[in-house]
DNA sequence: GGATCAGTATAACAGATTGTTATGAAGATC
DNA sequence: GATCTTCATAACAATCTGTTATACTGATCC
């Protein structure tokens, strides 16, 4: 025998409220409502759920019993209601974010962790990859948004995408490294030391080519690659060996005093760090809340160079 | 946000199964309600709960989440359908059945153990009690059902009874009682043997005083009063007393060999052991099933206790 | 016992929802 | 690109939901 799901709710409210009146007031409706569904039910499973004649309304044994599912089922449709109330608050569900290993490694996963500390509830998964497998991801509905450079004037099909961070890419050494000592080292002088390269498939390792070869180089003599921003930076806090990353990396990296920049100034790529999106596909909320947090949190980046590199000179 | 659990449950169906088509025949129903359900509790939520453009019909993970709420109430609405079936079918619930303390010791107890060997999910709550707290007990819904002696003349008012095994009433001793070497005892050897009352109250302690004075005593003398069954049986076990009981009650006994009845005829009572019901207010089925087999108990009872008797000879 | 009160059932009706069948659209498959 | 499966839409009847107004009926209080 199939039952209506709501009138076991209905019966399960009237039960734990202690009567008709009550119940439906539980339920935000009218008490006849509430009265006919309960004799509608009564009527259909065929056996009676109240005791007649008793004033402080009285459920059968057999009406208890049935309460007890419709109880069940009433804690999950108010379980069902916060999800979607919270989820469209944007204070639940998942964000899937993509984007290449140096930005995501020194910049989303904080911001990550300090955009939970306001949305507890939202789970953040996060992949890798570069502009080619993120937009694809984009447009397979595998990642919600993809943090990722971009050339200035590459076109959105589907895609919006805005811009974040200037490119801007410096050199990284160890705080150690001798070329520190220098107050301008020539181009000459950097090809002494052992390069380290950054991941396969990363515009950094076009930006280094074309750097070292500008430099004067006839060949590229790579010492260590492959590395994630973990390897890079362990080898290069080891060796005298140089790379190149993008100066917010560098900067992010600025508290541990381990690695920093060379003073020397090579050309902006023309390229942006941006957060790419559908436009077509709607996100969700929670999506949304981490795009703007992203953003703000390398609105503030920006803000922070700014200011420090008007105290601090850096390459010039 | 308020959400329609019945679409919640379709969601899960749907989700479980694989496909709206699926989903719709798990549930019993056309794939075209479905597909409007699920359709209009998206736009209820206002957020995508299947990704748009993919054919095995693939749910988001906010949909998958809001289809796990409705997994819970598609279980419970199953339970509690099969909740109704098995209680319609008699196979399920509580059966309250109140009755006079040695026929409930000595038969009904039985006969509770043997039902439930063919109604395993039915619960049985005995009380004792006399006729009028029964005859209270009923028309209070507190109880289904009694068993209890009643005046055969005994008029109903909204209660029925069925009679279910002729009143009679027998001396009981021990085993080894002396009076049993006599082929037929005077009643005033009866007297020289020290007397059990029945539980106060009971129709047998009225029906003790008649038979005491019409074997010429000028007082009732007893020994021993106000224990239950097995009291009363522990006691005539350890001396040569006498009571009164009902027949089919050292009937019951007849198999452990301490207790039987002297070979004495003494007046039937006009009584009968009745089942009783209450007539307006509608019986859960397993109560029915149940007042049956006590029936069907006592019926074969009285078989059995007829060719006993035809066999063995008691009283005469 | 009867007046009163609170809680429950019933009536009547508008609007929403459910179910159905028939049919159109669209991704998958080969 | 033909075909197939699966899903969405259309149209309509039946049911159900919710409402307000009102009648009943145990309970309670002198």
């Amino acid at each position: 025998m199939k039952i209506d799901e709501r009138h076991l709710i209905q019966l399960a409210a009237v039960v734990k409220a202690g009567g008709v009146t009550e119940g439906a007031a539980l339920l935000g409706l009218a008490q006849p409502a509430m009265s006919r569904a309960l004799s509608m039910l009564e009527k259909r499973v065929g056996e009676p759920i109240f005791v007649k004649g008793r004033r402080p309304l009285q459920a059968t044994p057999f009406g208890l019993s049935l309460a007890e599912h419709g109880l069940v089922m009433l804690a999950a449709s108010r379980k069902a209601s916060d999800l979607v109330d919270s989820f469209r608050m944007g204070r639940s569900g998942v964000v899937r974010v993509g984007g290449t290993p140096f930005f995501m490694d020194a910049l989303i996963a904080q911001f990550c962790a300090e955009f939970q500390q306001t949305h507890p509830d939202v789970r953040v998964e996060q992949s890798y990859g570069y502009l080619p497998d993120l937009r694809a991801a984009l447009k397979a509905d595998q990642i919600d948004l993809a943090v990722c450079p971009i050339d200035i004037l590459e076109e959105g099909s589907g895609l919006e995408f805005q811009q974040i961070l200037p490119g801007r890419n410096v050199i990284a050494c160890r705080s150690t490294h001798p070329l520190l000592m220098k107050r301008r080292p020539r181009p000459g002088e950097l090809l002494d030391y052992p390069w380290v390269a950054p991941p396969p498939g990363s515009p950094l390792l076009a930006d280094l080519r074309a750097l070292l070869l500008s430099f004067g180089a006839t060949e590229i003599k790579i010492r260590y690659s492959g590395g994630s921003l973990m390897g890079v930076i362990n080898y290069l806090k080891a060796a005298d060996a140089l790379t190149i990353m993008p100066h917010s990396v560098v900067f992010a990296l600025r508290k541990e005093k381990a690695i920093t920049a060379l003073p020397v100034n090579i050309p902006h790529p023309e390229r942006a760090l941006a957060i790419l999106t559908r436009t077509d596909a709607p996100r969700a909320p929670a999506v949304d809340h981490f795009a703007e947090f992203v953003r703000s949190g390398f609105e503030s980046l920006r803000h922070l160079i700014k200011r420090h590199e008007e105290a601090v000179v850096w390459g010039n």
